[in-house]
DNA sequence: ATCCCGAGGG
DNA sequence: CCCTCTGGAT
């Protein structure tokens, strides 16, 4: 099966079976969703959803948050990755949006990624899911399923897989495919022992054919 | 022991 | 390129 093939087969199959697929992150607008992309390093959706409710009730806007000292901050976002980083991150997003951009998330990847905590990563999952920009952010899932798969193919860095997809994919579906792949890789394709048994993208996975047809 | 929708700094 | 940050789940 030729790279076009695949790509073709695994469009079409979540095409059908996760037409609607999208972040299992609870947010209302763009300010609390770049806060919970930011918290969600290295941590569970679920983990993150069970922080941000505190963290929007006592900080409505972005400019509420902006005012926040690390002393009342930090015991809201104690139980997750790196509450230390993501507390000053947090406030350093809020004063930068507050005095640079009047409160308003900027919507470009060049101006998300000056915030302090937001990445090249970050910025790719605010504007594609904002605006559905043909931003394709590669996280472990997305690197770890698109290797597997062979969508990317020997992908050092996540960079290098994000330019790919990018490339291989049409432009209209790159934000979805980044949900597809992200899914995928939680429930199915899991880090260890991926649950090929139940995979639908077997006929078209690199992966499946190597651990089926050994070489 | 390994993994979770990484970012910043050296 | 590497390292550090750093808690909870499996």
């Amino acid at each position: 099966m030729t790279k076009k093939e695949r790509y073709e087969y695994v469009i079409r199959y979540f095409e059908e079976h996760a037409p609607d697929a999208e972040t299992e992150l609870i947010y209302d607008n763009p300010y609390q969703l770049l806060v919970a992309v930011i918290l969600s390093a290295q941590c569970t959706d679920k983990r993150v959803n069970m922080t941000t409710p505190a963290i929007f009730e006592k900080y409505p806007t972005v400019q509420d948050l902006s005012t926040a000292t690390v002393e009342e901050l930090f015991p809201l976002i104690k139980s997750i990755s790196y509450p230390n980083n993501k507390t000053k991150h947090l406030i350093g997003m809020a004063k930068m949006v507050t005095e640079e951009y009047n409160g308003e998330i900027p919507k470009t990847v060049p101006e998300l990624i000056k915030l302090p905590g937001v990445g090249r990563k970050t910025a790719n999952v605010i504007t594609s899911v904002i605006d559905h920009q043909p931003n394709m952010a590669v996280d472990t899932h997305v690197f770890r399923v698109s290797a597997r798969i062979g969508l990317t193919t020997n992908a050092k860095t996540v960079l290098q897989a994000e330019k790919q997809l990018v490339q291989n994919f049409p432009a209209d579906k790159i934000h979805i495919a980044h949900h597809w792949l992200i899914l995928h890789g939680r429930y199915v394709c899991i880090a260890r022992n991926p649950k090929c048994g139940i995979c639908g993208i077997r006929p078209a996975c690199k992966y499946y054919q190597k651990i089926t047809k050994p070489a």
